[in-house]
Formats: C-alpha cells, sequence, structure tokens
DNA sequence: AAATAAAATTTACGCGCGCTAATTTGTAAT
DNA sequence: ATTACAAATTAGCGCGCGTAAATTTTATTT
C-alpha cells in the first residue's frame, strides 16, 4: 500500500521488476509463471495495490471470470437461499457471480439472458421457469454460452441439469402418509407459475395408484407468485366448504401449505397427527419458515447445499473441457423427510 | 435483425449513414442528437442488432451506467422485497443495476464496496449494517462515489439517508396498545444484528414514558440472522417461565414475533385481542409472512415503495448536481399500524 | 560441460470505443 | 438572401490490456 498510486500495468510491471506480459499471465493464471517470479509479483502487490482494469481485461478476452446466475424470483426464500450459495460456491472458485432475478416474469428472464450476453460471461447457471421460459432464447444462450439449468429442467437444454427428484420426494411423502393414517389428497394452483408443479402432480398420481389408492386433486385458482395468499384463500374455502375427501392435504408447496395452515387455523380447525386434530397438512420445499408456521409444517427437504455445489461443479467441470464433446448429465438429489407436528 | 453482423461502431455507423462520433453520442444519450439523425439511427438499429461493447464503453468513461445496490442479506424478506424495487427503479431510469448481498457479514459488505469500485458505478445505493460496519471502509468509498444510504442510517455519510421514521412507528404503536388493552414489554436480541433495533428499543422506551408507563425490556442471546429461531427459543423459554410482567409484547421486529408466536402456540397460549386470550404479541416491518402466521400479526408496515423510490430519485438527483454541493439530506416515511388479530 | 527444454522478455499490433479540435453542413431566424 | 448558431463530420490520439512471434534467459538433463 504504498503512496505512488499505479495507473496501469505498465507501470506495475516495472515497479515489481517483470516485463508487462508476464504480469499479464499471472493476472490470468498465477500457477502459469515460474514460481520465482510469482513470488516477486506478489510481494510487489503487497507494497502498492494494484488490480487490473476489469473493462480493459475483459475487452479482448475469449471469456471473462464472470458466472451468471439467474432465478425466476428473488422475493421466494428458496430462490434466494439457492442463488446465495450458488453465489458463495463462484466465489471460492475465482470467479465473479452476478445473480440476477426475474422478478417472476419470464420476459425478464430473457432480458437478463440478453443483459448477460453483453458480460460475455464463462458460463451461467440458469434455474428457468420451464415451459414458461422463452424457450428460443434459452436455446440460442445454450448454443453460445456454457450454460447449466438447475431447479428445474428443460429438456436437452444446458450441458447439465441437477435437481430435486420429485418422483423419489414425492413418493416418500406419500408414503409416509399412507404409513401413518389417511392416503392423502392434493392441493396445488391451477395453472401454476413454478415449473416442477407439473411433475410433483404426476409423482403424486404414480405414487398414489402404486400404493392402491385413488388420487384425489384439488386445483385453486389464482394468478403470480403470491401462493401463500393463494394457499390461505383457496384452500380456506375449500376447507369451510369441506369440498376435500379426505383429511389429509398434501401441497404442491410449503408456500401454499403455509397460505392453508393459516386458513385452517382461521376456522378453527386443529392441524395435526394427533387424535384430538381434524386435518392433516403437509407441504414440500422446507420453506424457511415452515419450521415455525403453527404446528410446525411437515415437510420434505431439497438439498440446497447440494443442489448448488453440484450445479457449480457441474459448469465448472465443461469450462474446463476445451472440447464441446461432454455429453449432456441429468442429475438429481432425493428430498427427505422433515417430520414435524402438522402431518 | 438482418444477417450481416455488426462487428463494432464503425460499421454501425457506415450502414446507418451517421459517423462514429455522432453514434457514439447518441449511446449516450439520445437526446443529445437531432431528431432527424435520432431516427435515423433507431432506424438502423431495427433492422441490424447492434450494441455497443460495454467494456470499450466504460473503459474510458468517466462514469459508467451501473448502480450498485448493497443490502446486509437477501435470505431476509425484507431486504429482498427493498432490493427488488430499488432494482426495478433503477432500469426504470435507464441504468443497470447490479444487486449485491452481504450475506449477514459486515466483511463482506467491505468486500462488495471493494468489488464495486472497480465496476466505476455511477453510484451506489447502501444498506449498511451501521455501526457494525467498516465504517472507515464506508466512509471513503463515499469519498470516491455518490452514496446513498438507505434503511439504516450512519451520520453523516452518503449523500442522503432514506428510511421509516422509528420513533413515529413505535409510538404508533405503543400508542394503539395502550389505548386497546396493557402497556406493552418489548423483546428483542440483547445484540442485534439488524441496524434499527437501538432505535426502536429507544423509542419505546421514549413513547412508555410518555403515556406514563414504565419500560420493560427483555433481551434474548443468540448471535447471527437466525431471528425466528432466536424468538421461539428464547421467547418460548420467557414465556414458559411466566417471566414477561404484562401480556402484551411488543417484538423489535416481525421475524422474532414469528418465533414467538409459534412458541406460543406450542405452550398452548392463545395469542389474540379477545377476551379468552392468553396474551397480546406485536412485531414491526409488515414482513410479507405476517399475514399468514397464527394468528395474523399485528404490526407496522414501512413504506417499501417510498423509501425505495425516495432512495433512487435522491441518488439521481445528487448525479444530475455536477456540483457537489448538494447538502446531505435525510428522508423518513412514517410507518402504518396494521391491525390483525394478534394484539 | 554441453545440450535441451521451459519460461521470460522484447517488440509490436489490435480491440472497440471515448473524446477532442477543426471543419463543414444544416436549420432557423432576421 | 443573409446571418447566426447548433449539429454533424473528419481526423486522430489514447485508454489499458490481450496476444502473438521472435528472441533471450533460466533451469534441467545428459
Amino acid at each position: 500500500m504504498g503512496q505512488p498510486k499505479i495507473r496501469n500495468m505498465e507501470e506495475f510491471a516495472n515497479i515489481s521488476g517483470i516485463s508487462r506480459p508476464t504480469v499479464s499471465k499471472y493476472f490470468n493464471n498465477p500457477e502459469s509463471v515460474r514460481t520465482s517470479t510469482r513470488a516477486k509479483i506478489e510481494a510487489a502487490l503487497k507494497r502498492y495495490d494494484y488490480q487490473p482494469n476489469v473493462f480493459a481485461m475483459n475487452q479482448n478476452r475469449r471469456t471473462t471470470k464472470t458466472i451468471g446466475v439467474v432465478v425466476p424470483n428473488l422475493a421466494d426464500p428458496f430462490f434466494s437461499e439457492i442463488g446465495r450459495r450458488v453465489e458463495l460456491a463462484c466465489i471460492d472458485a475465482g470467479y465473479s457471480p452476478i445473480l440476477l432475478s426475474s422478478h417472476g416474469s419470464p420476459e425478464m428472464e430473457r432480458d437478463n439472458l440478453t443483459s448477460l450476453r453483453a458480460l460475455k460471461p464463462a458460463g451461467v447457471l440458469l434455474a428457468p421457469f420451464g415451459r414458461m421460459s422463452d424457450v428460443e432464447a434459452v436455446q440460442t444462450f445454450d448454443a453460445d454460452f456454457p450454460l447449466v439449468l438447475f431447479d428445474a429442467n428443460m429438456s436437452s437444454i444446458g450441458q447439465a441439469f441437477v435437481g430435486t427428484d420429485n418422483a423419489q420426494s414425492v413418493d416418500l411423502m406419500v408414503e409416509y402418509l399412507c404409513r401413518s393414517g389417511e392416503a392423502p389428497c392434493f392441493f396445488e394452483m391451477k395453472s401454476p407459475t413454478n415449473p416442477n408443479a407439473n411433475k410433483r402432480r404426476q409423482a403424486y398420481i404414480e405414487s398414489m395408484e402404486r400404493h392402491g389408492h385413488v388420487p384425489r386433486i384439488y386445483q385453486a385458482d389464482g394468478e403470480g407468485w403470491n401462493f401463500e395468499e393463494i394457499g390461505k384463500v383457496e384452500g380456506g374455502r375449500l376447507l369451510a366448504a369441506k369440498s376435500f375427501e379426505t383429511k389429509t392435504i398434501l401441497c404442491s408447496n410449503d408456500r401454499l401449505a403455509i397460505g392453508m395452515l393459516s386458513a385452517a387455523y382461521d376456522l378453527g380447525l386443529r392441524v395435526g397427527h394427533g387424535p384430538e386434530c381434524d386435518l392433516r397438512i403437509a407441504g414440500h420445499d422446507d420453506h424457511p419458515f415452515s419450521k415455525f408456521t403453527c404446528p410446525p409444517l411437515t415437510t420434505i427437504a431439497q438439498d440446497y447445499e447440494a443442489i448448488a455445489n453440484r450445479a457449480v461443479r457441474e459448469l465448472f467441470s465443461t469450462l474446463e473441457a476445451e472440447d464441446r464433446t461432454k455429453d449432456r448429465s441429468e442429475t438429481t438429489f432425493d428430498g427427505r423427510l422433515i417430520m414435524r407436528e402438522s402431518a
């Protein structure tokens, strides 16, 4: 941290006694220069605080050190949590993540990808809307940049997909509910905005049939991302009208379940698995607040950490594989049953 | 979208029939060129998709179109919501916001400011940790870039501060609770990580004294950002031990209140303002989930929209004022009482 | 000790655009 | 038609770094 400010790489090369191209090489990859020269450069770095101009660096580089991370909606704690972990994993690997939220709008997802193009990212981690995404835009982006999908799959797009095995996780819950009491009916949105909803419904149907039960599905009206409100209003309506044919309800996700729990409370219904209870409610995702609902919500925990780390690793492995011959891989992690009091 | 790809501004200038410096001027500020030439350029933009290279642009520009937005923790719905609105307001104004979360760590706040330096942002909107922030780092950043603080104030740092008037909002709640029943005691963390906690405690004390009551404060042990857990465990402990001297509890924020509501449910305590209830619990912030707690939480709503928009406007007004003579301004918005069933 | 390979240096060009000064063109008013 | 002024053009330098080719130095092997 000396007083004479370094203006550019030329000056820094002079005071460190190394030629500029070698210094440039060092900043691209410190391992690529001899140990003795690396020591000289790092000694100079300690005395003078210099860092290369990012804009000049990225102008001519084939690839930058930027990683784009795009999620559908940061207001949803699920995405803010998994986005957070992806971000930290990128930093650990020496890259600069840039986290973009599409604010619930597929159009903004497209815009985000367009903005990212200008930044020449080394790669992009995308949790897409799925079939609501601008598929063509995602495809052309995939053709131009290394792309890894997580959370929601899109067939044959991206170098890899990493997510949760909905078939396994839903079956785990259905099996538990059947074993511990009545077979569940299924509560979801009629036109779900989140991409895993369809897979979960399908998994519910198959699991129920496998266990010899008739699947019963209830779909709530309502648009947008205000899941709790929809769960409370529409779920409450169904509860009040005694429309559910069973007293065990599996919600497509925790946010719907949180809304329904609130409605049940208003209606004076006791939720839980005890003999004195009127209703069992279960969810999916282990939402950060599901531990604090009344009663605490029985749910399926997705392995955030594993998904985030694996997605990052998949991306980096395609970055390192110069030849684009790597096959597309799909990795799903098992959900874990979190037994609490609601079911 | 013609087939011949435009490689640089030179080529684009040729095909649009305008000289390169004028095109450059257009991209810096479309208003700065004659209407007729603007039309020509925009006609060409429709036919060929060209956008200037961001890295080359920003390399020599005095100031970029980038706005940094730094919040303490995106996992907290309060910050993800206000960050979202700030982001959208910047986009509307034609700037490129870059949203950075410090993941609950003051050190990362410092790192985020350091990273932003390299991007030469036109300005930065910072929701600081407050006294836990690296004050010196924030000060030197303030000296080098236009800076506006929001949510949490730091004395004489930044061109402006925008937030909620804690004295007003807490007094509003205290007044309501006293008027509608027993005077509240106050529940908070012993060493709070969120920056407004001290102001709220102070506001509570002053408000209670003004209403002729003795303030009673209960502080929970616990570190970090896991407020719900702390509210549930420590608040539950106090409830179980019947340590609270009154049956009306004002929590420093909604997340603590959510935890305490969960504990009260476990203990079989009926929360609410009805005659059959054992306890009243109130919060502060109008957390997105406070509407769905059991019972729904009475709280104070901060005016997210107003805070976000005003913070952005304050920043832009300092950007436009070439002379740095603008006085530092402090703007606070009133909180709004949200009466629900919990108190 | 000489021979060989690896790494560092020198030299030089290019990236795409910002920005300036001098000049020319266009527009609107007298 | 003349004047006056704003806007566009031409010409050209500079930013800070990437990168390539040719050369020299250093480290390793025989």
